[in-house]
DNA sequence: TGTTTCATTCAGTTTTTCTTGAATGGATCG
DNA sequence: CGATCCATTCAAGAAAAACTGAATGAAACA
């Protein structure tokens, strides 16, 4: 029973602070309905001073090879992890992007803008099921008004939040020279 | 096999328009990890022009009454719908709030806002896990800053983003007088 | 008071998602 | 060239989440 802080998470050697930091970020995921293997290797990447290959994270996080690909795929894509070449080295290495930034506007260009993209083409189609002689007309027009509107915001917001995430919020990260 | 446009919808009396639109806020509900059922609920309430009580949306949709009950108590607490009371009506009614700006707040007083606040005791706990002796300590001190700046751009960011949700980004919704 | 109507709960079931680990095949090496 | 190392896939299994519907008891009614 010595799992206790990261609730089902590696026995191995990691640090109490690598442990903790990366209970932290389970819990941080999993608002966002993350899988819990994304938020521990990303943990594992940012509490590490040296980049790590797929066995090292298979290994120290005690879960399959499997997952640490999937998982290390799905935040490359996202732009969470990047790889890093090791001169004479075969194995991937890899290591966390620390910038938020990067991680806000992966996060949206991958998951919330398609769906904001194809926004208009499910627009288009819900204004052809209106008929316009139906007593319903009215209303119906009202409501496709409605989430036309909501859908306006978010084509203009999504530009906003991007420049919400840049250097000039971020104070602290001046320190690494990253913005 | 007519049950193409929500996959797994309802089948019942519902117009092309409502069957459009549910399907339209279940996949809007997918990219938050929202159930089908709370999307469908919500779609079917904005779709009616008259409130509706929970047999009437457990009907409609063709889900279970604790599906029904589970979903309508999860709207009501992000403000997403509320209770309509009819005079000489014994069962609760509910219709959909339309307003985005209360279901964006909503979403974020009930799902965001609690993880930021506790994160000045994880913050906390987590310092303390730092062997200020150790090899590690430097690097260790180094993420911990990394990660209170995080926690201080989401504390910061909350109120932006509500102020971002206000009226004055929603000139449509100008037509209803709310905002 | 007894009866009916309703909101709410929750153990059991189904469905979806995540994880595993062995298999595949390409790349590198000697 | 064969042997080894490695990234990647994916069917099967495990875990988690969502859904069901019958049971409960409170409230309204007559």
């Amino acid at each position: 029973m010595s799992k206790s802080l990261s609730e089902q998470g590696p026995a191995l050697g990691l640090s109490p602070f690598q442990l903790e930091t990366i209970a932290l970020f389970v819990r941080a995921a999993a608002v966002f309905s993350l899988p819990r293997s994304v938020a521990q290797i990303y943990g594992l990447l940012f509490t590490t001073p040296e980049p790590l290959n797929l066995d090292d994270i298979s290994g120290r996080l005690a879960i399959s090879r499997g997952s640490a690909f999937e998982g290390l795929r799905w935040l490359q894509d996202l732009g969470a992890v990047e790889r890093v070449f090791l001169p004479g080295v075969r194995k991937e290495h890899f290591q966390a992007e620390l910038q938020l930034r990067k991680l806000a506007t992966g996060f949206l260009r991958n998951q919330i803008q398609p769906h904001v993209e194809n926004g208009a083409d499910h627009l288009q189609r819900l204004k052809q099921t209106i008929e316009p002689s139906s007593k319903d007309a009215s209303f119906q027009r009202e409501r496709l008004r409605q989430i036309t509107g909501w859908h306006k915001f978010f084509s203009r917001a999504l530009p906003v939040i991007r420049a919400l995430a840049s250097k000039q919020y971020f104070p602290l990260s001046r320190r690494n020279g990253g913005g």
